[in-house]
DNA sequence: CTGTTAGCGCTTTCAA
DNA sequence: TTGAAAGCGCTAACAG
């Protein structure tokens, strides 16, 4: 449809129709596109003169180059494709937060992608594959797999926050033994009886939490009778539930370990509003992550501070790093440091 | 990987050098590649013989169109750019989720932006601009703009949520009514000293509160002394600040309406930590915004609860329509519902 | 129904 | 230093 316009007199009507091209510029300059180009791309291979007529010519027809037609070029499109589960969920945010901005601030645009169904899973493979991405980021192992396609085939540098995967680079903190300390920490205060309020099941973080939770209990010498797991889902509802089946517990255990903070949280409003039980006077609780409700709620808790921000640039320069064509880094994973802050949450046993 | 093992270790290297064009399928098919674009995308338009050859093709050698190319043909990319302030903010989380729920099932890829700096404005202008965006979503007022560029010129849809901003189509909730009802509601319950803990100065959505509140106190016959306004900023923190700010009055008003819900929060928290101050029994506290935190932290908060998923999904739907050359809403406006819901943090005044 | 062909807008040899 | 020209991979107009 541009040929067509393009060829005849009307030359308003076709600057009225069409987005300004490189050709535009070339003329309103009097120099070829090859000029233009390198005079944006690589001005010390233009003359300062031709530059600078390029440049008034840039400015005044307002001159972006097509992205597009760059990328087919180029063969890359400068997007990263970060890939959550759910984003309304305050530890992740906060990951994606210093992801992004890092990302951002290399001129790499962020796209957004969920797995949810199959569909989407399909789509975000498709992305890779048509080479619009390239770079992947999976946050807690949400890695797009359908139809024996993965993020893999795609060619593209992976980077994986919070969960290990294999053919990735590992960007992690060490569950088992944050978990671990969460246990320990209530055992110190003389906890005997344990509650454990799991993650999803099969979930890469609930397997290393639960794995670093039982090597805590066993270590101490507690037997099966006295620990207790309860399946969770990491929000609210799922520690209100799992509040719920404590209460129904004949002999009630005195220490709750959270998967993360929002099921502790709302196990301990859930357990305030339904039985009267205040915590830690009755029950104490620890939770998993740091966000920043768990020093708003009531009582303040007892968690494990995780370096969120700190998660999400790390990622961003592993990825960028890898995108520069440089080595992963030894084992290809890092493991920054979390630990457990200990506030209100928690007290002596009874 | 499965591509790798497949073949011999010579078409390896073949295979590692280029990606699968649709010349590459053509050739495996026995056809040109007009005829494998059509069998890919307009299926009916190809014999049922040839095209079943080109999906086998397509299939065994595991061919994507590459994004970049029918970009550049089709001068459009499928891509939306979500420009917020902060992801680390529950209420908006969620409408994001609704957001790009919708959109990602449209087959669009969500764009993530923030306008931190004019780096990073500049660069969402850019992406704008060069075409690789066909529309925009601004959360919350935040339209890129910088040195005289807005996004209004790369001539792509932009709707604006929770802010009305001329030109874009709009996607409210009535800021005004709704912080009426907060204040009425306290005023209802006899309080007659008033505290409003504001946004950020000049917020969109902070000015449109601030005359609501203002409108139920004078409309109660409030005078200028039993009414107060503190600065805030959106944040627990603020919330905080704002709390010992109250603290120091000599006359402390009884109710108090904040601007949003964190802010409640942090202020609730604040005024029990600090000076064992409860609420309701001692104040009242409204909040806004109806996140799901409002209904875990202690005690459960009066807050106008907004449609979030409703919000992003009814966004992603004008943005969609617009795409396709619908007009827009009557008034360029659609005003979705949302309404005070009174739970533990409000009671009459003592 | 199918193939040939002309670009989409840009960058980058290759020559001058 | 500069320009001409060849594509990047794809789709759609136009013949056949």
């Amino acid at each position: 449809m541009a040929a067509g316009g393009k060829g005849g007199a009307r030359r308003q009507a076709a600057q009225a129709r069409h987005v300004v091209r490189i050709a535009d510029v070339a003329r309103a300059a009097g120099v070829s596109t090859a000029t233009v180009s390198r005079a944006l791309s690589a001005p010390a291979q233009v003359s300062p003169a031709k530059r600078d007529k390029v440049m008034a010519a840039v400015r005044s027809l307002g001159y972006t180059p097509n992205a597009a037609a760059r990328d087919l070029r180029a063969g890359s499109s400068r997007s990263i494709l970060v890939v959550t589960g759910t984003r309304a969920n305050p530890f992740f945010a906060q990951v994606l937060e210093g992801l992004s901005d890092t990302l951002s601030a290399e001129g790499y645009a962020v796209v957004m992608g969920t797995c949810g169904n199959e569909a989407q899973t399909t789509h975000l493979l498709d992305l890779v594959h048509a080479g619009r991405l390239d770079g992947v980021v999976a946050v807690s192992g949400k890695l797009p797999a359908a139809g024996g396609r993965t993020v893999f085939g795609g060619k593209v540098p992976v980077v994986s926050i919070c969960a290990e995967v294999e053919g990735a680079i590992n960007v992690l903190v060490d569950d088992f033994a944050c978990a671990k300390a969460q246990a320990e920490h209530l055992i110190g205060l003389g906890h005997r009886r344990l509650l454990y309020v799991a993650g999803p099941e099969g979930n890469y973080n609930e397997l290393r939490r639960f794995a670093g939770f039982l090597a805590a209990t066993e270590r101490a010498g507690l037997f099966a009778g006295e620990v207790f797991r309860f399946s969770g889902d990491f929000l609210f509802s799922g520690g209100a539930a799992a509040a719920l089946r404590f209460l129904d517990l004949p002999h009630r255990p005195t220490g709750v370990v959270c998967c993360n903070d929002e099921m502790a949280i709302g196990f301990i409003k859930t357990l305030r509003v339904v039985a009267r039980i205040e915590v830690p006077r009755d029950v104490s609780v620890v939770g998993f992550d740091g966000i920043e409700f768990a020093d708003y709620c009531e009582p303040t808790l007892t968690t494990i501070h995780q370096p969120q921000r700190a998660l999400g640039e790390t990622s961003a320069k592993l990825l960028l790093a890898a995108l520069r064509g440089e080595a992963p880094p030894p084992g290809g994973r890092v493991v920054l440091e979390a630990r457990l802050r200990v506030a209100a949450s928690t007290g002596r046993a009874v």
